[in-house]
DNA sequence: AGTGCGACCCGAACGC
DNA sequence: TGCGTTCGGGTCGCAC
């Protein structure tokens, strides 16, 4: 499941891969992955090339100079570059063929990625954007920040790493990772939480982020037919799909329970619920 | 406004 | 073996 890390990786990949190359065509086999209308994006694409890519949160931001080209991978979407000549594969669902006779394919197994095509002046307008937070490698993220956001909240503190609006790009992985690092207990509630708690987040979802970034992500398989890009991170996780194995701090079972519908897993005696 | 939860989707894992 | 069922993941939108 792509998050942040691996959204990264995903854009200094393809930045090496498809940028400045003319749009010859576009194939959409699955419309509704698509947000804005089909048509437009089939006869606004050829001729145009991509001439950067950037990310906010876990957004892909492709810049076709006067359009962006949104694309959010959720669970399972992946970038392919092919040659045109390669066979569709049944999961992949958004092609768009370069004039050098090469495609970047998107690939979907969930059916669960989304991508929007919008004029560039329209960016801040759209709220999936607008309404994302900080980024855990930025400065901006602060403890004041966090805790001014935090601290009204009567939700789990699990359920509000997940909250996007605040810190922004932080999937299910990370979030039981970075409360690990914390020592923060993933039902606490977010009024609960201390100003020592918000540097010890801040502190945690950097140093864990940004070490992500480093691996490659953690779940990252392959974006090329031929290239594989291999996420390392996972084998630094010191909870997370860890029920039942020994934390590597105390030796205590990892727990797994449901926060908010969602699997979060953690060290029961060095996440102490606080008080 | 803040919170809770179902819907979206389908492959994998599980149960019988 | 081969069915059927359940689960999970991020985000949106609706209900309370």
């Amino acid at each position: 499941m792509p998050e942040i890390a691996e959204v990264e990786t995903v854009r200094n990949t393809l930045k090496n891969m498809i940028l400045n190359k003319e749009i010859k065509s576009v194939n959409v086999i699955y419309p509704k992955m698509l947000e804005s209308d089909i048509e437009e994006f089939k006869k606004l694409l050829p001729g145009k090339k991509f001439i950067d890519i950037k990310r906010v949160g876990k957004w892909l931001i492709f810049d076709l100079g006067d359009y962006y080209l949104l694309s959010h991978l959720r669970m399972e979407g992946k970038f392919f570059v092919k040659n045109s000549k390669n066979e569709i594969n049944k999961h992949e669902h958004i092609i768009i063929t370069f004039n050098d006779n090469t495609d970047l394919r998107y690939h979907d197994t969930r059916k669960f990625g989304r991508m929007n095509l919008i004029k560039k002046e329209d960016l801040d307008k759209t709220e999936a954007i607008k309404k994302q937070g900080i980024e855990p490698i930025s400065n901006d993220l602060t403890e004041e920040y966090l805790y001014e956001k935090i601290s009204k909240k009567h939700l789990p503190m699990k359920t509000i790493l997940l909250d996007q609006t605040i810190i922004a790009g932080l999937g299910n992985i990370y979030a039981d990772e970075v409360l690990f690092a914390s020592k923060i207990h993933p039902l606490t509630k977010g009024c609960d939480i201390t100003l020592n708690d918000c540097e010890n987040l801040k502190e945690s979802s950097k140093k864990i982020i940004e070490e992500a970034i480093k691996c490659g992500g953690t779940t990252i398989r392959s974006y090329t037919s031929s290239l594989g890009v291999t996420g390392r991170f996972q084998q630094f996780l010191q909870v997370h799909k860890r029920e039942d194995e020994p934390c590597n701090i105390c030796g205590t079972k990892i727990e797994k329970i449901k926060v908010g519908g969602r699997s979060t897993y953690f060290c029961p005696k060095c996440q102490k619920e606080s008080s």
